[in-house]
DNA sequence: TTGAAAGCGCTAACAA
DNA sequence: TTGTTAGCGCTTTCAA
């Protein structure tokens, strides 16, 4: 910048006054300045401003696996989002690491970002509180503190029974993640068990490892459920484990929808890739995400009257899996 | 840092010695300081340090797009890598779009960041030869000075085409980027054509437009394919192509892998979560993971002698697509 | 309309 | 072993 304006005979004021279109400036002035950036092939030191301005536009992203297509699917909606309101998005895998999680955490703040997005959840309450960036969570709950964005699980719980009982089912199993970790997503659950029991359909729930997100873990998953219920003829699992229960039940020769009808969770690409396709359950990724951006951007703005919970409805995508 | 150093009641500089270990400090002093940092809960500004020192730690990702399951499982990696070499990853999904790819390696150069690994390519090769910062290619030939990492495409394809051989194959086709882009990924296609020549095969090529990445784009392909090419009993393409057209053939009752063949390529989760599993030629994911962050890294270092093609092999995996 | 100077929070010579 | 001071590249007040 010194050089620009050592270039164009002006101070960096002036200089800085261009770049920033800011001030009264004349036309010559404006001219040499841009004329001695374009000679010099000038970028703008944009720490420098961080630092001045003590805002340096940067959002953390902390989920627990961009491999998984919810995740992903997720990240593209947000990256797009914060995108359009200038920020950029740093990403934090934090896999199953709760020790990663922290330093990311420690770092975001040392870097000074403006906010940050978290999906992630292995830490004690009190970590999450004591952060002073803005924060928002993804389908988690952190503190009472801190806005939640998901999506309406108890609705689709309730979508995802209406389909099995109308499709016939008399004995459905629903694959639930930890019941430990306390989630938006367990309310799900309790929905469909509940609808189930008012129906009068037996309802099994077998507990997933929080966490792990490997598809031969959910083969195993799988065949534990098919060995271990054979009577089932309904499931509700997220697309991922849904899509390995229903390759497991073809190379047992198990009609779909016929003798097993499947109901997916999260509405991931998955559920349009598998043959047949999965009647699925798809989370309004669009609005999760634009709505957690915007939150976070009136956390950063300091804006009053945030509301903490943040729902949105979910839709049933109707696949090939039930009748 | 002022406010520590004024509780702990010494200058600056001793606080910022004890934050870094560096120089001589008694003791005592350390206890201080640890004390008053404890106490006012102390967060180190990290901005400032990079202004200081010119180096954020900071890597920009440039990739088309984060939601396919070869770029977020490429992702997943180098998050990794950069991690344990204490990098950060800013996340610069182009989608396709060659000015918003513009706007993100200017944002990069703007933030200082350490380097730039970009598997993106929309934008003309003097555009990327005029960035300053440190930069590796994903697959992709942007200029002869820019270190590419890629996997063995021609290996690849010479590994597909002999297991369509193998089983027995008369007709194949293969699906192919378009060749407009130089990309190393054209290799395979190139490989495979020719081993099918050498063989007496008759090996048709259909090609993909550019950058699409959209289960419904790859359905019309796979509808467009069986109905155009209905004597084919072979084809080679990316698993998610390849998903969509054995879930084509299955709707249309070819049999898999007696009267079709398929041979992926990627060896992403898709291969193994469709059913049939698909026979696949797997890219060695944490290979070019790893090598990108190391060169990239040399690169920051200004090390010499850093290769500029760095190929690495593929596997096949086999699946149920072939005999 | 422009320039001089202070300061964002930190590090690193150099001095004490 | 510790403090003083300059400066990283920029923005902004204040004065000219």
């Amino acid at each position: 910048m010194k050089d620009v304006a050592k270039k164009a005979g002006v101070s960096v004021n002036t200089v800085s006054r261009v770049l920033n279109n800011r001030g009264y400036i004349s036309d010559k002035t404006r001219k040499k300045v841009e004329g001695a950036i374009e000679e010099l092939n000038y970028i703008p030191n944009q720490v420098a401003r961080n630092l001045y301005k003590n805002k340096t536009n940067l959002i953390g992203l902390v989920i627990p696996d961009i491999s998984h297509p919810f995740f992903s699917k997720i990240a593209k909606f947000l990256e797009k989002d914060l995108y359009l309101k200038d920020y950029k998005m740093i990403l934090c895998n934090a896999t199953e690491n709760s020790e990663k999680e922290k330093e990311y955490l420690t770092m975001l703040q040392e870097n000074k970002v403006d906010g940050i997005i978290i999906g992630s959840h292995t830490l004690e309450t009190e970590f999450y509180t004591k952060i002073r960036s803005p924060i928002v969570a993804l389908d988690r709950y952190l503190s009472d503190s801190i806005p939640v964005i998901s999506s309406n699980h108890a609705q689709g719980g309730r979508l995802a029974a209406e389909k099995l009982i109308e499709s016939g089912c008399k004995n459905v199993l629903q694959v639930v993640g930890s019941r430990k970790v306390d989630t938006p997503s367990n309310e799900r659950h309790v929905e469909f068990e509940k609808m189930m029991k008012e129906n009068g359909i037996k309802c099994n729930s077998v507990e997933l490892e929080w966490n792990k997100f490997n598809f031969s873990d959910y083969e195993s998953v799988s065949k534990y459920i098919l060995e271990e219920y054979p009577d089932v003829d309904g499931i509700f699992s997220v697309d991922l484990v849904a899509s390995s229960i229903i390759k497991y039940a073809q190379k047992k020769n198990i009609q779909i929808p016929e003798e097993l009808k499947v109901v997916g969770y999260d509405g991931t690409d998955i559920s349009q890739i598998v043959n047949p396709s999965i009647t699925t359950i798809r989370q309004p990724f669009e609005l999760i995400s634009s709505s957690s951006v915007d939150i976070l951007d009136r956390l950063i703005k300091k804006e009053k009257g945030i509301p903490l919970k943040n729902i949105f409805d979910v839709q049933l995508i109707e696949g090939e899996t039930t009748l």
